[in-house]
DNA sequence: TTGTAAGCGTTATCAC
DNA sequence: GTGATAACGCTTACAA
């Protein structure tokens, strides 16, 4: 039988109000009777169930963290972020993997609402907007990452997408490239968009035409570049250089491009966008856009709970910036 | 006002008690009732409160899981592990990062208690084996992934540490490696002191004598491996190859070889331990031993379900095996 | 097949 | 300063 409170109250001889009291510092208690159930509470090795605490306060001061991999190298600076804010802030992190599959994310949605979470996070989020509008509707508090929703009681944390790819993509130019493609991610994602978004916005800025057949849509994955740049490679006239939705894409296509013989960056220069830690050992190494991970991380979580607190977010978006790291890939 | 389960039974015209049958699919319920009680909860988008089921059941289908570092690249994948067989059996995970910190893993240790968790899986656990007995005394069920703890409550989920470095280490003894080193571990981690086992046995088994100078001890990281590298270097008769504690320290190794101005393997052959996957992007591509992180996740926590589900533990251990994977650096 | 009442371990209300 | 007592939203006897 676990010990309540009941007990350390009838061994200290209080109400239970008063070790309520003492055991969240509120009310006043006189100090002779707080040392006595102070020393009762050590004696019984009392822990406050905080199952029922939650039940009275309404207020489980736990966050829902919804990712689509933990495996996909982007996502455990992403975690460790918000954990990192949470611990600070009292908080406790519920994990989940949505696998970028709007059903399970849903799923979970529902789940962190069935167990009352204070607020939740979400990267890599792919569930129907209106899903994440109903949710918020209900009372929910949220913070996406890499999405924006606007919607009173949702927090969007962002990277410029457009602007660092229309960057890197400039970067490409100025080196001399005319003839860039761009390895898309999913549709699906709104980063993917915006990303797409900067790259055409580049090369109309410097007038070069778009051509269709310089994107490739595949997974975001190392195998996913890789099919992607194979098609290219195929082109009557390939690319001299490439721009991936993401750096395991960009690594898929460095692959790509040596198993037929090409050499990076000679013949091919690839850049990529996350900054993984897997960039800086490729062969050559990734020139990628650094996308603060972690402060986003933190930066949401710690968001989200002042947004709690005060019932109401403000601000609604937080920007980050996005940094090209010139390595050897291009 | 979030709607519960009352407002239900009075929309419907029923007991909560009838609610409460529906929402479980237990007892017996005329299939005209059960259909009338659905309907009104989904008018109402009623979701049952898990706090205050876990209350009166005494579960909260949680699990907590504390690991060293999700940015660590060993942990993703044993998360991941986790978090998959404890959605199949209905469960929800806890995350904690520890730093490998005895004191913060106690903490959270404690807090898991405070939030009732069914039960707990520890990985990079550094905490005082005390500590835990006293936890599985109080009635916790845990499992430690690499870390043995003999007690009816807790599980030990581990790899062939010692057995695996042996061979890594005959596996360059049979290459003609005589002046083998060895990157020593966290002496905390009982990881780390099997797998030195391991290499000694090995040493032992083919008559190559034992020198304390070819044993460095440093931080599991590339850093501790690159300064662990460059002191062996020093050496007047510097090793021709390296066993590392693990992958990461193996790469820094690496690093420290070449920026020395010698090739792996020809002047130092290096292997490594775990199988993370940066390992196979090094270069030279990294020779290590496969460790089955995800796997060792998913019994972990499948086998804590079990265990309390069951109220023992059986079987109290699992073991899994290592496995030499031949890359480029050794 | 359904309902009533008690109680899970806390905190909140309001009196003393 | 301190203490009864009523919630919180649900499940579990036990009745009906």
């Amino acid at each position: 039988m676990p010990v309540t409170i009941r007990d350390v109250a009838r061994q200290a001889g209080v109400s239970v109000k008063t070790v309520s009291r003492v055991i969240n510092g509120d009310g006043p208690v006189r100090e002779a009777t707080r040392q006595r159930v102070q020393a009762v509470i050590e004696a019984l090795h009392y822990r406050p169930n905080a199952v029922a605490r939650s039940l009275v306060t309404r207020r489980t001061m736990a966050l829902g963290l919804l990712i689509a991999d933990v495996i996909n190298p982007f996502f455990p600076e992403v975690v460790r972020g918000v954990e990192d804010a949470a611990k600070v802030a009292g908080y406790t992190v519920l994990l989940g993997n949505t696998d970028e599959d709007p059903v399970q994310e849903e799923r979970y949605l529902a789940l962190m609402q069935e167990r009352q979470v204070d607020g939740l996070v979400l990267s890599g989020s792919r569930a129907e907007e209106e899903v994440l509008r109903q949710a918020a509707d209900s009372g929910f508090w949220m913070a996406l990452i890499n999405r924006a929703v606007h919607h009173p009681r949702i927090l969007s944390i962002l990277v410029d997408n457009a602007d660092a790819t229309a960057q890197a993509t400039s970067y490409l130019i100025q080196k001399g490239h005319r003839r860039i493609a761009y390895l898309l991610g999913p549709s699906r994602a709104e980063a993917a968009r915006l990303r797409f978004e900067g790259y055409r916005r580049a090369l109309r800025e410097h007038g070069i035409p778009f051509r269709p057949a310089y994107v490739v849509q595949e997974i975001p994955r190392i195998e996913g570049g890789r099919k992607a740049m194979r098609t290219l490679l195929a082109l009557p006239s390939p690319p001299t250089a490439v721009v991936a939705y993401n750096d395991l894409m960009a690594i898929g296509a460095i692959e790509a491009v040596q198993e037929a013989g090409g050499r990076v960056p000679d013949d091919v220069a690839v850049i990529g966008f996350d900054d993984i830690l897997l960039a800086a050992y490729t062969i050559p190494p990734l020139t990628t856009v650094r996308v603060p991970k972690y402060e986003m991380g933190y930066k949401a979580a710690a968001a989200l709970i002042d947004t709690i607190k005060i019932g109401r977010t403000s601000p609604r978006v937080v920007r980050f910036k996005g940094k090209i790291v010139v390595r050897g890939s291009a």
